[in-house]
DNA sequence: GTGCTTGTTGGCCA
DNA sequence: GTGGCCAACAAGCA
């Protein structure tokens, strides 16, 4: 699930919870994939007793910043999660990240485990985060930037090419659908094969799904919807693409499923046609 | 049991 | 070297 709205959402919840808060215990899943690479005591020394001091969100990451100079990182893979719990709160075999504070326990589960924790001791920015690519709603993520990308990748279908993190950080599967869907552009259509106006209305539902999404998700200023998904609107293509016999908000027509560029690609086909 | 899965990476091949 | 494709990772769910 968590693409760049979702993580905000998770951000958000620790956020509001813990932030100014101390840490006072920090439990780690120990050999378990999303935290097998750290040293895992090194970052329970620096965590404990220190405060939660700041937290962004950049594409599908998140970065906790604590004390003088230890941030951690997290990646939600495919289905972690992170979530607020009472400070009496059992890790269960799922919980890879727990940080009690005296009033809460910060989790974060991930049953797959292509999640990922990272831990970082120093002033300055981790490469890790710094290495992340210009958001879709910065200044950087310009018209030209999308069309020359395009060109590059430009036998790959354009499903694809939307998936690359490089170029469009913290689109995943649904919001590349979405954007297709809204652009009116076949998933399976190749990259170079867009006329540049449509070139150009792609690069624009990027930045329009992403604000979108946000809003709808993640809320506005410190408000955090109950539940993610709760503001998503009816009329986006999100609420109907994954169950079988699910129309398209704009023709009525039945929505097509099928796996392109390795992914399960959801569209209209009234809507987005291949040449 | 089978066949999926909202992510990323590394290896193979053209 | 670059671009494109796909298996692997691991566990739960229908």
């Amino acid at each position: 699930m968590p693409e760049l709205a979702e993580v905000e959402f998770y951000r958000k919840r620790w956020a509001l919870a813990a932030t100014g808060q101390r840490i006072t215990r920090v439990a780690l899943n120990e050999g378990k994939r999303p935290v097998r690479h750290i040293d895992v005591s090194a970052a329970r020394d620096a965590l404990t007793g220190e405060k939660l001091v700041s937290s962004e969100a950049a594409a599908k990451q998140m970065l906790f910043r604590f004390g003088k100079d230890a941030s951690l990182g997290v990646h939600l893979g495919m289905t972690g999660e992170l979530f607020v719990a009472a400070p009496d709160f059992a890790p269960g075999k799922h919980d890879h990240l727990v940080l009690f504070t005296r009033r809460h326990a910060l989790v974060f589960r991930d049953p797959r485990m292509f999640g990922r924790i990272e831990f970082h001791r120093s002033k300055e920015t981790p490469p890790w985060w710094s290495r992340i690519a210009p958001a879709v709603l910065s200044a950087a993520f310009t018209r030209e930037a999308v069309a020359a990308f395009l060109r590059r990748r430009s036998r790959s279908p354009i499903k694809a090419v939307l998936l690359m993190q490089e170029r469009f950080p913290g689109i995943g599967n649904w919001m590349a659908d979405e954007i297709l869907w809204r652009s009116a552009v076949h998933p399976a259509r190749r990259a170079g094969s867009l006329s540049a106006t449509e070139a150009t209305t792609l690069w624009r539902q990027c930045r329009t799904v992403a604000r979108q999404a946000l809003a709808a998700i993640a809320g506005r200023g410190n408000a955090l919807p109950a539940d993610l998904n709760v503001g998503i609107p009816r009329s986006w293509l999100f609420l109907h693409r994954w169950s079988d016999g699910g129309r398209c908000p704009r023709t009525g027509a039945l929505l097509r499923r099928a796996t392109i560029g390795g992914r399960t690609s959801c569209w209209s086909p009234a809507r987005q046609k291949l040449p």
